[in-house]
DNA sequence: GGATTTTATATCGCGCACGATTTGTTATCG
DNA sequence: CGATAACAAATCGTGCGCGATATAAAATCC
């Protein structure tokens, strides 16, 4: 029998299929903040670390600049961050939190409870669930080189 | 200290980044066949089970017909399957693999032995894993209702 | 049986996400 | 020091993915 080739067996399919419906439970909680849920990810990185280069933020996020430009140019849009050229290497991009970007974070400090809420009510232990992710993503990173 | 707003926390973080590693992985496999990620879910689907309907395809990928009538269009234009209207129901588009969509099997059944390879140097038990993801995305599925 | 509601698919606009390429800047090499 | 290479962002084209809406067909309700 060949159900090597049934979806439900697929790992990656248990990946792609929860990562949207994390999505979906994010998008009305990010909708009162005007959050795209990648934005979200990149308010996140930012109120750990403020003053972050692209590129270093793509890091992080594992997102390409081609995907950061245009996320970035449209939080500056909503005010929630400023893009400034460093003055040390005119070919880096800093990006830094505004006033209301600051004070974002205090409307979304919640929001995590909100999603173990929604996603906590059945057995598993997400601490070590998300520890095995974590580790079956760097073996993912680790076989592309 | 509030670390329950650190990326490295979020289980939607890992799920997120997992995904795009999984399908960083998958693409130079998948170009050899000339499939996206997401087609390549909608074949295996169909090599499953043929004459799926459109609505039947978006409820075992959870996909929108707005995500899934382009897609099959283009796997459509790809020579892979064909695309009729039911004659019973005019509103239901029923999805049928070619001849050469059929034979693609053959091609694709190699994959999941690749990622496998490239994932399952870790300890972890795949399998359990996927079944615990799978139970993460059920519980979020309940809770958006 | 004609009006209304429901259902199935399609269309549109927006925001990712990435590969390939471009632009502009810095580093390196002869 | 000038050519060349390396580097950081940005730009462009393609394909998702979804919400809102449209279209058309079937089902339901007076």
């Amino acid at each position: 029998m060949q159900d090597q080739l049934k979806l439900d067996n697929f790992i990656c399919f248990a990946v792609y299929t929860a990562s949207h419906a994390l999505n979906r439970v994010y998008k009305p909680l990010l909708d009162t903040l005007g959050l795209t849920y990648p934005q979200y990810l990149a308010m996140v990185s930012l109120w750990e670390q403020d003053g972050q280069t692209v590129g270093g933020l793509g890091e992080k996020l594992f997102l390409e600049s081609s995907t950061l430009t245009p996320l970035l140019k449209r939080l500056e849009t909503a005010g929630y961050v400023r893009r400034e050229r460093s003055r040390e290497d005119e070919r880096v991009v800093v990006i830094r939190l505004s006033e209301e970007g600051i004070r974002l974070k205090e409307k979304a400090i919640g929001i995590p409870g909100c999603i173990a809420a929604a996603s906590g009510r059945y057995a598993v232990d997400l601490t070590r669930l998300q520890a095995e992710i974590v580790a079956l993503r760097e073996a993912l990173n680790k076989s592309v080189v």
